[in-house]
This record gives structure tokens, sequence and C-alpha cells, in this order.
DNA sequence: GTTAGCATGTAAGGAGTTACATGATTTT
DNA sequence: AAAATCATGTAACTCCTTACATGCTAAC
């Protein structure tokens, strides 16, 4: 997986977006957002801060960090926020729905960002995305069982399990595509549930319905 | 996620360690167990050849290449086998089950060469992954339901199927670990199919029934 | 006779990491 | 007074990618 181009710069934007932030703040929410719960290490996002100054895309002052308590010291921090030419890049990047945006990474980038673009880029992306994995899915299918025999169990059972992985990912986003088209999906089947019991309305409810087999 | 320490390195290694090969060969057969479908390149893999010879791992043949249908020419090809010093390095990286090889990318190469280790490592390897599973959901199940209030529902989305995603993977690290102590599961749970349908002694039997679907 | 696949490589560079360096503030 | 956490950065390095360069063979 990694078609990686440069999923920091994007995730910045969209953060600082949402609200102006300093460094090490913005790491913390980086690691969420990020998905996979890897730490992002300050000597990449320093850096990467300073470029995006540079472009013009963010600015940075100095607050003197008014502390909740206050007094005089605490060290300044650098608040970052959106410029002007920022805004504009920024959704020029999530209305820019081309191939790279259906990549592993990209991917995951964009649809965290999703509620700040319009319904019709969303579709694009989430179709892409879906076309993608098929594709995917055909060749490993193939190569699966054109090479089966001569793989040991363990192999088999990686790839095997890598496939599933796969298919349910489809499945998740047939039911973001149903949900974006205001198709209200039937009730999900079960095996699908949610991390938390209530939910709050209007969400986005994929309906993974997967149904066992064998 | 990238805790990456070189994952060509012990993959051709293991690769080599079955039957030797070329680097073209090697390169469509690293792209599997590589596990995510990604395309290695040339530029990695024949430097990263060139290294292995260098410290003594593996060495070089030129074969004049036995074509099918004989006759003298074709491209004379570099079949590269393990020499003895790098079948001993490559039995310590899999006898080395320590924190590193629990890790997203070093577990899927790990798990591809399970054939070629013994059952007590197979466990230590199954066991780390899985608590690094467990200890990773814990992380993001509590910052799940301190912050979801601030939240958008897109961004909720993606980290209720990141969730799911590694709840699942635990399940099935569970369902591996039973088969590797020899016990044969009840009934799955219901969501994921068997890993094992009948069973012979010792070897793992992954089901895979991999059946195609509409 | 030209496209597709086999086969091996090099040079430049991108995206990130680790390890280091520094210092203030809060908690124990 | 020590340890944790907040806060900002730099230098060197790693692993891998893209783009290039070369040439042979099989199939259409």
């Amino acid at each position: 997986m990694r078609g990686r181009s440069d999923v920091l710069e994007p995730a910045i934007l969209g953060l600082l977006h949402e609200t102006p932030m300093h460094g090490y703040e913005l790491r913390k929410r980086l690691n969420l957002v990020l998905g996979s719960f890897r730490a992002l290490s300050y000597g990449s996002l320093y850096p990467c801060l300073k470029t995006l100054v540079a472009r013009g895309w963010i600015a940075g002052e100095e607050s003197p960090a008014a502390p909740p308590h206050a007094l005089s010291g605490k060290r300044a921090r650098i608040v970052y926020h959106l410029t002007a030419a920022g805004k504009e890049h920024f959704q020029g990047i999530l209305a820019s729905s081309g191939p790279a945006s259906w990549e592993d990474e990209n991917f995951d980038v964009r649809f965290a960002f999703f509620a700040q673009t319009d319904a019709e880029t969303r579709l694009r992306i989430l179709e892409g995305r879906r076309s993608r994995l098929t594709e995917r899915l055909e060749t490993v299918r193939q190569s699966f069982h054109r090479t089966r025999e001569r793989m040991d169990e363990y192999t088999l059972e990686l790839q095997r399990h890598g496939l599933e992985q796969v298919e349910r990912e489809v499945r998740w986003l047939d039911g973001l595509i149903d949900n974006e088209r205001g198709v209200r999906p039937a009730r999900p089947t079960g095996t699908d549930r949610p991390v938390d019991a209530d939910h709050a309305e209007g969400a986005p409810r994929p309906g993974s319905e997967l149904k066992e087999r064998g």
C-alpha cells in the first residue's frame, strides 16, 4: 500500500481548515486522522509546516499562549491558520478526485474531510475507490487460483484473509454509497456491530450488511 | 503505520529459502507475499539483491537459462540462492519474535514464512501480535469516546470502521492461535468463517473455500 | 513489424523515521 | 526534587519510488 504522495500535507490543511492550532496539538489530532494509529514524528511535522508557510498556504503567529491561570511566561506557541490561498488550495485538493485519491492512504485522508466537500465529489471518490478495490480483487483472486497448489497453508491463509478484508471494505463502501444517494439501507444484519449503541440521526449509516457464508 | 524495518530483506531470504530464483521471478512472487498488492519496483529489488550478496547471505549464478525449446541464446539470467550463512541468518530472523515482529508489515512477512518455523515461535508471534492489536484497540476506543462529540460524522465513521477491522483481525488471530494449539474451535461466533474446517494433525488447514460471488 | 513480456540494472529524489538538542511547566 | 508532559526544532539516515537506459524474445 504505498502509492503515497504526501498524505501529511492535505491532512494538515484539513485540520487547520477546521480550526487554528499549534504544532504539538496538530500532531495529536493527526495521529487520529491518519487512520492507522501510527505515531507521526515531529521530525516530519515541523519541516512540513515550514514548507507550507513558505508556499503561503498557512501562516503562524506566535501567541504568548494565554494560559488559563495567566501569568507572563509559558513558552510561546506558534498557532498556525490557513491563509486565503491555503483555503483555495485545500478546496482544490478536495475537488480533485482523480485516480490518486482512491489509493489507500490518500483515500483515508480524503474521507476524513468529506464533511468539507459536496455530495457529488464524495460520490465520485467513493465510487472510484470501489472500482479500484474490485479491480484488485480480480487480480488477486486470479493469482490465488493459479498458484494455490504451489503454496503452503500459511501463505494461502494470509491471502484468503487479505481477500476477505478487501471484500468487506467493498461492502462498506456500498453502504456509504447507498447512503450518499439518500437510500436508507435496511437494518444491518447484525454482524457489523456499531462501536457504540446510540447514533445521531442524519449520520452516514453504512448498512454494512454482510451475510455469513459457509 | 510504518514501523517499517526492512520488509524486503526477510521476504527475499524467505522466498529463496524455498527455491532458487532470478530477480524478475522474485519480484512477481514478492508482490504476493508482500500482502498488499503493491507493485514492488526493480529499483528496490536489484540493489537489495546486491547488498545481500555483499553480506554473503545469497549468491547468484549466471545461468544460460536453459530455454524449454533450447538453442544457444536468451539473455543470461542470474539465479540467486541462499548460502549457508544466509540460511543461518534467516533462521535467526524467524526465531527472533521480538516486538518488531508484531508490527503490521513485519508480521505479514513473518506469517508468510510460518511454514519454515516451529510451532513454539509461531505461537509467540501470533500472541504478540494479538496483544499489540488489543493494546491499540484500547487506545483508540478511549480517544474515540473522549472526542466523539467534537467530530463530524465522517471522521467518526472512519474511526468506527477502523476499529471494526482491528476487532476482526483479533478474532482471526484467535482462530489461528486455537488452531496452533490443536484446539478444535467451537463453531465460530458467527461473523467469521471457520478458519478450519477439517483438521489434519499438526498442519494448519485454513478452510480456504473461497467461493466466487456474483 | 510492432506491441507485449522477459530480464537487468542506475540515478535522483520523496516521504518519512530516529536520534539528538533544548527548555518551560505541571504533576507527583 | 524528580518525572512527566508540553513545546519546538535539526541532521542524518532509510526504505522505497519514479524515471531512465538497455536489449532480447514471443506473439499478434
